[in-house]
DNA sequence: CGTTACATTTACGTGCACGTCAACTTTGCT
DNA sequence: AGCAAAGTTGACGTGCACGTAAATGTAACG
Protein backbone atom coordinates (compact mmCIF):
# COMPACT_ATOMS: atom_id res chain seq x y z
CA UNK A 1 0.00 0.00 0.00
CA UNK A 2 1.68 3.42 -1.13
CA UNK A 3 1.20 5.57 1.63
CA UNK A 4 -0.08 8.36 -0.16
CA UNK A 5 0.39 11.40 2.64
CA UNK A 6 3.77 12.88 3.44
CA UNK A 7 4.58 14.40 7.00
CA UNK A 8 6.16 18.01 7.19
CA UNK A 9 10.10 16.83 6.61
CA UNK A 10 9.47 14.17 3.47
CA UNK A 11 7.54 17.15 1.77
CA UNK A 12 10.90 19.41 2.34
CA UNK A 13 12.88 16.56 1.32
CA UNK A 14 10.25 15.90 -1.92
CA UNK A 15 10.11 19.45 -3.12
CA UNK A 16 12.71 21.75 -1.76
CA UNK A 17 10.90 23.32 0.78
CA UNK A 18 11.60 24.89 4.33
CA UNK A 19 8.61 23.40 6.94
CA UNK A 20 8.92 26.98 7.64
CA UNK A 21 7.38 27.63 4.29
CA UNK A 22 4.80 24.62 4.30
CA UNK A 23 3.33 26.25 7.89
CA UNK A 24 3.53 29.98 6.02
CA UNK A 25 1.76 28.35 2.98
CA UNK A 26 -0.97 26.75 5.04
CA UNK A 27 -1.53 30.07 6.86
CA UNK A 28 -2.60 31.57 4.17
CA UNK A 29 -4.74 28.75 2.93
CA UNK A 30 -2.65 27.51 0.34
CA UNK A 31 -2.61 23.67 1.82
CA UNK A 32 -5.02 22.00 3.76
CA UNK A 33 -2.75 19.29 5.13
CA UNK A 34 -4.82 17.44 7.96
CA UNK A 35 -3.70 16.81 11.81
CA UNK A 36 -2.74 13.34 12.78
CA UNK A 37 -2.70 14.98 16.68
CA UNK A 38 -0.76 17.95 16.31
CA UNK A 39 1.27 17.01 13.35
CA UNK A 40 0.42 17.61 10.05
CA UNK A 41 0.38 15.34 7.17
CA UNK A 42 0.22 16.35 3.54
CA UNK A 43 -2.01 14.63 1.15
CA UNK A 44 -2.17 13.95 -2.51
CA UNK A 45 -4.08 16.57 -2.83
CA UNK A 46 -1.61 18.85 -1.06
CA UNK A 47 1.32 17.79 -2.90
CA UNK A 48 -0.55 18.47 -6.39
CA UNK A 49 -1.11 21.94 -4.97
CA UNK A 50 2.65 22.54 -3.58
CA UNK A 51 3.92 21.64 -7.06
CA UNK A 52 1.08 24.42 -8.80
CA UNK A 53 1.86 26.47 -6.13
CA UNK A 54 5.96 26.23 -6.92
CA UNK A 55 5.34 26.48 -10.46
CA UNK A 56 3.29 29.85 -10.26
CA UNK A 57 5.88 31.34 -8.11
CA UNK A 58 8.82 30.53 -10.82
CA UNK A 59 6.18 32.42 -13.34
CA UNK A 60 6.46 35.69 -11.16
CA UNK A 61 2.72 35.24 -9.58
CA UNK A 62 2.20 36.40 -5.82
CA UNK A 63 1.02 33.76 -3.32
CA UNK A 64 -2.41 35.15 -3.34
CA UNK A 65 -2.65 35.45 -7.18
CA UNK A 66 -1.68 31.79 -6.72
CA UNK A 67 -4.49 30.77 -4.13
CA UNK A 68 -6.95 32.35 -6.29
CA UNK A 69 -6.04 30.24 -9.66
CA UNK A 70 -5.60 26.64 -7.15
CA UNK A 71 -9.63 26.73 -6.78
CA UNK A 72 -9.79 26.24 -9.99
CA UNK A 73 -7.83 22.62 -9.89
CA UNK A 74 -9.71 21.41 -6.74
CA UNK A 75 -13.28 22.96 -7.25
CA UNK A 76 -15.34 20.01 -5.58
CA UNK A 77 -18.89 20.99 -5.54
CA UNK A 78 -19.13 24.80 -5.76
CA UNK A 79 -21.70 26.94 -7.01
CA UNK A 80 -22.08 27.70 -10.75
CA UNK A 81 -21.27 31.53 -9.62
CA UNK A 82 -18.05 30.95 -7.91
CA UNK A 83 -17.63 28.81 -10.40
CA UNK A 84 -17.98 31.18 -13.24
CA UNK A 85 -15.92 33.62 -11.09
CA UNK A 86 -13.06 31.19 -10.92
CA UNK A 87 -13.16 30.57 -14.51
CA UNK A 88 -13.05 34.06 -15.31
CA UNK A 89 -9.57 34.82 -12.81
CA UNK A 90 -8.06 31.93 -14.87
CA UNK A 91 -8.54 33.30 -17.89
CA UNK A 92 -7.50 36.32 -17.21
CA UNK A 93 -4.39 34.85 -15.70
CA UNK A 94 -4.12 32.65 -19.18
CA UNK A 95 -3.95 35.32 -21.05
CA UNK A 96 -1.39 36.83 -18.64
CA UNK A 97 0.91 33.67 -19.15
CA UNK A 98 -0.01 33.45 -22.87
CA UNK A 99 1.44 37.12 -23.26
CA UNK A 100 4.59 36.61 -20.63
CA UNK A 101 5.39 33.20 -22.76
CA UNK A 102 5.31 35.50 -26.17
CA UNK A 103 7.23 38.35 -23.95
CA UNK A 104 9.95 35.13 -23.10
CA UNK A 105 10.21 34.19 -26.15
CA UNK A 106 11.48 37.43 -27.70
CA UNK A 107 14.00 38.28 -24.94
CA UNK A 108 14.94 35.24 -25.48
CA UNK A 109 15.75 35.55 -29.33
CA UNK A 110 17.61 39.17 -28.28
CA UNK A 111 19.64 37.33 -25.75
CA UNK A 112 20.85 34.65 -28.23
CA UNK A 113 21.45 37.57 -30.95
CA UNK A 114 23.21 39.55 -28.04
CA UNK A 115 25.18 36.26 -26.83
CA UNK A 116 26.30 35.47 -30.68
CA UNK A 117 27.28 39.29 -30.91
CA UNK A 118 29.58 38.80 -27.64
CA UNK A 119 30.88 35.39 -29.59
CA UNK A 120 32.11 37.23 -32.39
CA UNK A 121 33.73 40.02 -30.44
CA UNK A 122 35.81 37.37 -28.50
CA UNK A 123 36.97 35.37 -31.24
CA UNK A 124 38.00 38.94 -32.85
CA UNK A 125 39.60 39.54 -29.68
CA UNK A 126 41.42 36.21 -29.26
CA UNK A 127 42.59 35.91 -33.74
CA UNK A 128 43.90 39.57 -33.91
CA UNK A 129 46.12 38.89 -37.45
CA UNK A 130 43.17 39.01 -39.50
CA UNK A 131 43.87 42.85 -38.63
CA UNK A 132 46.86 43.41 -40.64
CA UNK B 1 15.03 67.36 -34.12
CA UNK B 2 13.28 64.37 -32.08
CA UNK B 3 14.48 65.32 -28.12
CA UNK B 4 16.08 61.92 -27.40
CA UNK B 5 16.33 62.55 -23.38
CA UNK B 6 13.30 62.72 -21.33
CA UNK B 7 12.79 64.04 -18.13
CA UNK B 8 11.21 62.12 -14.86
CA UNK B 9 7.86 62.79 -15.71
CA UNK B 10 8.00 61.85 -19.20
CA UNK B 11 9.83 58.64 -18.19
CA UNK B 12 6.90 57.91 -15.81
CA UNK B 13 4.49 58.50 -18.61
CA UNK B 14 5.86 56.87 -21.08
CA UNK B 15 6.80 53.68 -18.82
CA UNK B 16 4.37 53.91 -16.35
CA UNK B 17 6.64 53.84 -13.22
CA UNK B 18 6.53 56.33 -10.56
CA UNK B 19 10.02 59.14 -9.58
CA UNK B 20 10.68 56.64 -6.77
CA UNK B 21 10.66 54.27 -9.14
CA UNK B 22 13.75 55.51 -11.36
CA UNK B 23 15.41 57.13 -8.55
CA UNK B 24 15.43 53.86 -7.12
CA UNK B 25 16.72 52.56 -10.37
CA UNK B 26 19.42 54.70 -10.72
CA UNK B 27 20.90 54.31 -6.88
CA UNK B 28 20.56 50.54 -7.81
CA UNK B 29 22.97 51.64 -10.76
CA UNK B 30 20.45 50.15 -13.41
CA UNK B 31 20.04 53.50 -14.65
CA UNK B 32 22.79 56.37 -15.27
CA UNK B 33 20.32 59.45 -16.80
CA UNK B 34 22.64 62.80 -17.15
CA UNK B 35 22.44 66.00 -14.95
CA UNK B 36 21.32 68.72 -16.44
CA UNK B 37 22.01 70.75 -12.88
CA UNK B 38 20.47 68.85 -10.85
CA UNK B 39 17.73 67.27 -12.72
CA UNK B 40 17.61 64.10 -14.33
CA UNK B 41 17.70 63.53 -18.29
CA UNK B 42 16.85 60.17 -19.28
CA UNK B 43 18.91 59.18 -22.44
CA UNK B 44 18.00 56.49 -25.12
CA UNK B 45 20.24 54.21 -23.70
CA UNK B 46 18.49 54.62 -19.91
CA UNK B 47 15.26 54.21 -22.19
CA UNK B 48 16.49 50.97 -23.72
CA UNK B 49 17.58 49.22 -20.46
CA UNK B 50 14.60 50.33 -18.39
CA UNK B 51 12.78 48.33 -21.68
CA UNK B 52 14.78 45.49 -20.34
CA UNK B 53 14.32 46.13 -16.20
CA UNK B 54 10.53 45.93 -16.88
CA UNK B 55 10.71 42.86 -18.89
CA UNK B 56 12.89 41.01 -16.52
CA UNK B 57 10.94 41.85 -13.40
CA UNK B 58 7.88 40.55 -15.29
CA UNK B 59 9.80 36.93 -16.05
CA UNK B 60 10.47 36.73 -12.05
CA UNK B 61 14.40 38.10 -12.12
CA UNK B 62 15.76 40.00 -9.61
CA UNK B 63 17.10 44.07 -10.06
CA UNK B 64 20.68 42.33 -9.08
CA UNK B 65 19.96 39.73 -11.54
CA UNK B 66 18.92 42.04 -14.58
CA UNK B 67 21.82 44.56 -13.68
CA UNK B 68 24.00 41.67 -14.58
CA UNK B 69 22.58 41.06 -17.10
CA UNK B 70 21.87 44.67 -18.65
CA UNK B 71 25.83 44.57 -19.14
CA UNK B 72 25.63 42.48 -22.26
CA UNK B 73 23.43 45.22 -23.89
CA UNK B 74 25.65 47.88 -23.28
CA UNK B 75 29.28 46.58 -23.33
CA UNK B 76 31.33 49.17 -24.75
CA UNK B 77 34.68 48.44 -24.66
CA UNK B 78 35.09 46.08 -21.87
CA UNK B 79 38.26 43.84 -21.35
CA UNK B 80 37.61 39.83 -22.66
CA UNK B 81 37.62 38.19 -19.26
CA UNK B 82 35.09 40.54 -18.14
CA UNK B 83 33.28 40.24 -21.38
CA UNK B 84 33.41 36.40 -20.71
CA UNK B 85 32.18 36.56 -17.58
CA UNK B 86 29.37 38.72 -18.68
CA UNK B 87 28.49 35.82 -21.29
CA UNK B 88 28.58 33.20 -19.40
CA UNK B 89 26.28 34.68 -17.01
CA UNK B 90 23.79 35.42 -19.65
CA UNK B 91 24.57 32.27 -21.16
CA UNK B 92 23.08 30.62 -17.37
CA UNK B 93 20.35 32.68 -17.57
CA UNK B 94 19.05 32.14 -20.90
CA UNK B 95 19.23 28.78 -19.90
CA UNK B 96 16.53 29.56 -17.15
CA UNK B 97 14.38 31.28 -19.29
CA UNK B 98 14.29 28.94 -22.14
CA UNK B 99 13.32 26.13 -19.42
CA UNK B 100 10.87 28.62 -18.11
CA UNK B 101 9.30 29.24 -21.01
CA UNK B 102 8.62 25.54 -21.63
CA UNK B 103 7.65 25.19 -18.08
CA UNK B 104 4.87 28.05 -18.96
CA UNK B 105 3.87 26.02 -22.18
CA UNK B 106 2.94 22.94 -19.98
CA UNK B 107 1.04 25.38 -17.04
CA UNK B 108 -0.77 27.21 -20.26
CA UNK B 109 -1.77 23.59 -21.53
CA UNK B 110 -3.36 22.56 -18.38
CA UNK B 111 -4.72 25.68 -17.17
CA UNK B 112 -6.28 25.79 -21.03
CA UNK B 113 -7.62 22.16 -20.36
CA UNK B 114 -9.19 22.98 -16.75
CA UNK B 115 -11.11 25.83 -18.18
CA UNK B 116 -12.58 23.69 -20.46
CA UNK B 117 -13.20 21.28 -18.15
CA UNK B 118 -14.82 23.82 -16.42
CA UNK B 119 -16.81 25.29 -18.93
CA UNK B 120 -18.20 21.76 -19.73
CA UNK B 121 -19.18 21.18 -15.86
CA UNK B 122 -20.83 24.53 -16.30
CA UNK B 123 -22.83 23.99 -19.21
CA UNK B 124 -23.63 20.78 -17.94
CA UNK B 125 -25.24 22.93 -15.06
CA UNK B 126 -27.90 24.89 -17.14
CA UNK B 127 -29.03 22.21 -19.22
CA UNK B 128 -30.14 20.22 -16.32
CA UNK B 129 -32.16 18.61 -19.03
CA UNK B 130 -30.30 15.91 -20.35
CA UNK B 131 -29.91 13.82 -17.27
CA UNK B 132 -33.04 11.32 -17.12
C1' DC C 1 9.43 89.21 -7.98
C1' DG C 2 6.29 86.29 -5.97
C1' DT C 3 3.75 82.16 -6.38
C1' DT C 4 2.82 77.82 -8.37
C1' DA C 5 4.46 73.55 -10.08
C1' DC C 6 7.61 70.14 -10.42
C1' DA C 7 12.41 67.96 -8.75
C1' DT C 8 15.69 66.54 -5.39
C1' DT C 9 17.62 64.47 -1.18
C1' DT C 10 17.00 62.21 3.15
C1' DA C 11 14.81 59.20 5.89
C1' DC C 12 11.56 56.35 7.74
C1' DG C 13 7.56 53.11 6.59
C1' DT C 14 5.34 49.08 4.15
C1' DG C 15 3.96 44.50 2.08
C1' DC C 16 5.54 40.18 0.78
C1' DA C 17 7.75 35.85 1.57
C1' DC C 18 9.81 33.75 4.27
C1' DG C 19 14.28 33.03 8.12
C1' DT C 20 15.43 32.39 12.79
C1' DC C 21 15.19 31.70 17.54
C1' DA C 22 12.87 30.37 21.85
C1' DA C 23 9.85 27.61 24.48
C1' DC C 24 7.22 23.73 24.49
C1' DT C 25 4.93 19.00 23.00
C1' DT C 26 5.01 14.71 20.90
C1' DT C 27 7.01 10.57 19.11
C1' DG C 28 10.09 6.86 18.58
C1' DC C 29 13.57 4.06 20.56
C1' DT C 30 16.14 1.70 24.12
C1' DA D 1 10.75 5.49 32.34
C1' DG D 2 14.14 8.33 29.98
C1' DC D 3 15.92 10.87 26.32
C1' DA D 4 17.08 12.49 21.82
C1' DA D 5 14.86 13.71 17.46
C1' DA D 6 11.38 15.86 15.22
C1' DG D 7 7.29 18.79 15.24
C1' DT D 8 4.47 22.82 17.00
C1' DT D 9 3.26 27.56 18.02
C1' DG D 10 4.40 32.27 18.69
C1' DA D 11 7.14 36.19 17.90
C1' DC D 12 10.53 38.93 16.08
C1' DG D 13 14.02 39.63 12.24
C1' DT D 14 15.36 40.14 7.25
C1' DG D 15 15.95 41.32 2.20
C1' DC D 16 13.80 43.19 -1.61
C1' DA D 17 11.34 46.72 -4.06
C1' DC D 18 9.61 50.27 -3.62
C1' DG D 19 5.84 54.04 -0.95
C1' DT D 20 5.45 58.20 1.50
C1' DA D 21 6.34 62.29 3.90
C1' DA D 22 9.31 66.37 5.04
C1' DA D 23 12.39 69.83 3.88
C1' DT D 24 14.64 72.15 0.33
C1' DG D 25 15.69 73.68 -4.40
C1' DT D 26 14.71 75.59 -8.98
C1' DA D 27 12.36 76.66 -13.19
C1' DA D 28 8.62 79.14 -15.40
C1' DC D 29 4.87 82.14 -15.74
C1' DG D 30 2.24 86.35 -15.16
Amino acid sequence: MTETTLTIRQMCDAYDVTPRTLRFYEAKELLFPIRQGTRRLFTKRDQARLKLILRGKRFGFSLEEIRQLLDLYHIGDSQATQLRKTHEVATVHLQEMISQRDDLSKAIDDLKDQLSWVEKILSDMEQPQAAQ
